[in-house]
DNA sequence: TAGATTGTTAATCGATTAACAATC
DNA sequence: TAGATTGTTAATCGATTAACAATC
């Protein structure tokens, strides 16, 4: 069932539905149906049916889900059911962080590599992957198949290191970087900057003794 | 000028705006129309002046917005003019690296706090904050007045590490744990799970070889 | 069969964009 | 004054929700 352009804000609803279907499948819950669903995840279950059925018909009438099923379908859908291997650049704090998160991850995303240009962090191994320099970068990503490069440097390296990452061949970036980086249309950019997560959070707190922009008028 | 209720998608952007305003302003550029940052932020220039119009005149009709200006308001709106506290709960790899950040923000938020139950954990230093036990959480977030949340701990943790957060009265929580936490309506949560980032990133590859999911139909 | 739930069309709602009077 | 750019209204576009026939 090819279809036509999917909006981006039903791409990101699949990672959530994943994970909870993940969560559903380690308590062996065998079937789901979107109302469940949508209770859990605080959505509306003509909306989890509607963005499901964009790519195929992956429920029963009077039924529901297989939730095996449809992790497979969404895996599928994700491109994750075969492995996609991703570097990284900067063994910061950070750095070390998500390739921890990786080594317990089954979502068939593997940080294959990792770069850093301080003499401190050349060589050094985190998990078992040995510190290169830039320099082997290009080589790296071309004879590793990689093809999503991971930033964790600090914001006025970021669009150096994103554009190594081009010239390399990498599809897709993912940016923690404070920086808004330019890179062709071609390769897809996700920034995961949390300084503005945080600063938008803010935003919804009550200033104390201050009404502030109501939204008591709807 | 009072408004009524600001849409998320509006709050989210004004970090973006907030951002490329600090670099200019970095590099002495004193006014910007809306135009210019359109084009700087791949942007539509009559969203943002709507942006902006919700929350007052801050522009000035022939000539543009006043950097230093704009920056203030926008501060403002976000309520980050003044300092808001955070607490940290996670003292692994990205616990350090937020404490990190944290050092270098001119954000005006600031980690006052970080907890960890890791016996491990408890008493070491992040640059010159003690790691406490979480036995200290409540009373620490009262007596200094903490109003966000940051969960940085693995994610079968995550829930109770969010009641507890509740419990001692933050209004904000921002979660990296890949969990959906429920809480009550009146503390907000952010979500800053990078595994999701990176699985609908996955989406956007082109798998080689393969037609897919068409969006050439428009 | 009766009850449940999907997939999908139509209705609604909300967000983005275009257009332009006001004005610096 | 002429040119530029805001703030805002109206038009468009797209996303969410409701409703329901199909069917397990």
């Amino acid at each position: 069932m090819k279809q036509a352009k999917i909006s981006e804000a039903v791409v990101r609803r699949l990672p959530i539905y994943l994970q909870v279907l993940n969560e559903m499948h380690a308590r062996e819950i065998q079937t789901v149906s979107s109302q469940e669903l949508g209770v859990k995840l605080d959505l509306n279950p003509a909306q989890i049916r509607k963005d499901l059925a964009y790519f195929g018909e992956f429920g029963r009438k009077g039924v529901g889900y297989d939730v095996v099923y449809l992790i497979e379908k969404i895996r599928q859908i994700l491109k994750v059911d075969q492995p996609i291997k991703v570097a990284l650049v900067g063994a910061g704090n950070l750095g070390h962080a998500l390739c921890n998160y990786n080594k317990y991850s089954k979502d068939n995303m593997q940080i294959t590599a990792v770069f850093d240009d301080h003499p401190s962090k050349i060589g050094m191994h985190i998990n078992n992957l040995k510190v290169l320099p830039m320099s082997e970068l290009s080589m790296t990503v071309s004879v590793q198949n990689i093809r999503i490069g991971i930033i964790t440097v600090p914001a006025f390296e970021a669009q150096n290191v994103a554009n190594q990452f081009v010239e390399a061949g990498v599809e897709g970036i993912l940016n923690f970087a404070p920086a808004i980086l330019r890179v062709p249309d071609a390769v897809r950019i996700h920034n995961a900057d949390f300084t503005k997560e945080l600063l938008s959070l803010a935003y919804y707190l009550n200033r104390e003794g201050d009404a502030q922009y109501e939204s008591d008028l709807d």
